[in-house]
DNA sequence: GTGGCGATGTATCGCTCCGATACATCGGCA
DNA sequence: TGCCGATGTATCGGAGCGATACATCGCCAC
């Protein structure tokens, strides 16, 4: 998942590790916290020597004149490779059990702006379909297995429950935006060629 | 966190891991996904290695008195001992940094019936002030840098900021109905000094 | 009766990711 | 001048997961 992601980010522009997990945290704020640098960093190494991603040390340019005694260490900057493009694009439209899983929904989704429309119903129907199960699963226990659980056990599969129903409407309109064409946040229906889906966003929505 | 979780269940009764796995389900699929044996297992072995649980083969005999749906089987019947309660009564108490994470709170949450009214207040009160940061990161993103996200991650970041908000909410109704005194699913206050919280559970719920 | 099959049951392996920790540089300001 | 918080790179041990393997049980179709 990590590796997505970071595949993702990096083909908006170079970055170095730090930054790179502080666009992350911004990025995937609403399904995780903030990466963790010991996965971030084996990460990082585990893509290059894949050959999905180079390292650019910016060092170079910037210190150029004053280096001297202490080892001073460089920043990385990292940048994707037309092999990492590649790759990318394998592993967002691939979906797979985990692709319906909390942390693995939510990197899909975060990057739909540079997923194909039919990949996007796909991912949305297979979420639905997974939270749906968890939902009839709660529900069992709160009618099949309530006696035997005490109050605050039950509280929480309560509050689970109404998250999942939540979550599963949330999905049904975001479905039914995607066949009717419209973006998540647009008012209303489009016909016509004016400025496309994105909302108020600057970047581009479908196929960049 | 899964220590905990299995010294929990297991207070309750004697079982093998199997069960376990099903009992944890139940007790924790508001929380997180199936407890995977790659984990159930290794750790059963821990404990055990720590003392905290024994094992007990469940053959002939033992089979003949407790008879429920199953026959005279290998399987490894797993017990609590006074060590292991002590340790729960230890880790139940004791708050850290994830114990006001998602799963540390749901896990330590699941097993309030056995929590002292303090350590309960405590850890609502922690969740609550995470959720909250959490919840101010998510606003902060969606009015600083909502110009460089694009409609779909947006979108999540809104809907994140929902469930935030939501379980806010729901935090706020459980620490105003412990501090007066009522269980998470009562009508009324209590004034009298007869058993705290259970609602209509049968299980015993402070200290067993 | 017997063959298959789904539920029950125990167990391990490789992997991803996390949290703690260490260490170094930078700009600002007291 | 000295300290501090932000920036920055990196590793280590361990928790937990998903896949896999293998064996037994109860039951129903053939």
């Amino acid at each position: 998942m990590l590796e997505l992601a970071i595949l993702g980010l990096l083909q908006e522009s170079p970055m170095h590790g730090y930054e790179l997990r502080k666009e992350l945290t911004a990025k995937l704020g609403a399904i995780r916290a903030a990466i963790s640098y010991g996965s971030l960093y084996p990460t990082l190494r585990r893509l290059q020597a894949s050959g999905w991603i180079t390292e650019a040390s910016a060092t170079a340019a910037d210190v150029e004149e004053a280096p001297p005694l202490t080892s001073r260490r460089g920043r990385v900057v990292y940048k994707i490779t037309a092999d990492g493009k590649e790759r990318f694009a394998e592993l967002i439209a691939q979906t797979g059990p985990e692709t319906y899983e909390d942390t693995g929904f939510g990197v899909h989704f975060a990057f739909f702006a540079r997923t194909d429309r039919a990949t996007r119903l796909r991912i949305l129907e297979g979420r639905r379909r997974k939270v749906e199960e968890r939902r009839e699963g709660l529900r069992d226990v709160l009618s099949r297995a309530a006696e035997r659980l005490d109050a605050y056990t039950l509280e929480l599969q309560r509050h689970g429950l109404d998250a999942c129903e939540r979550e599963v409407r949330w999905l049904e309109e975001l479905i039914a935006n995607e066949r009717s064409g419209r973006a998540p946040d647009d008012g209303g229906p489009r016909q016509d060629n004016s400025p496309p889906p994105p909302g108020q966003s600057r970047k581009e929505p479908e196929r960049p």
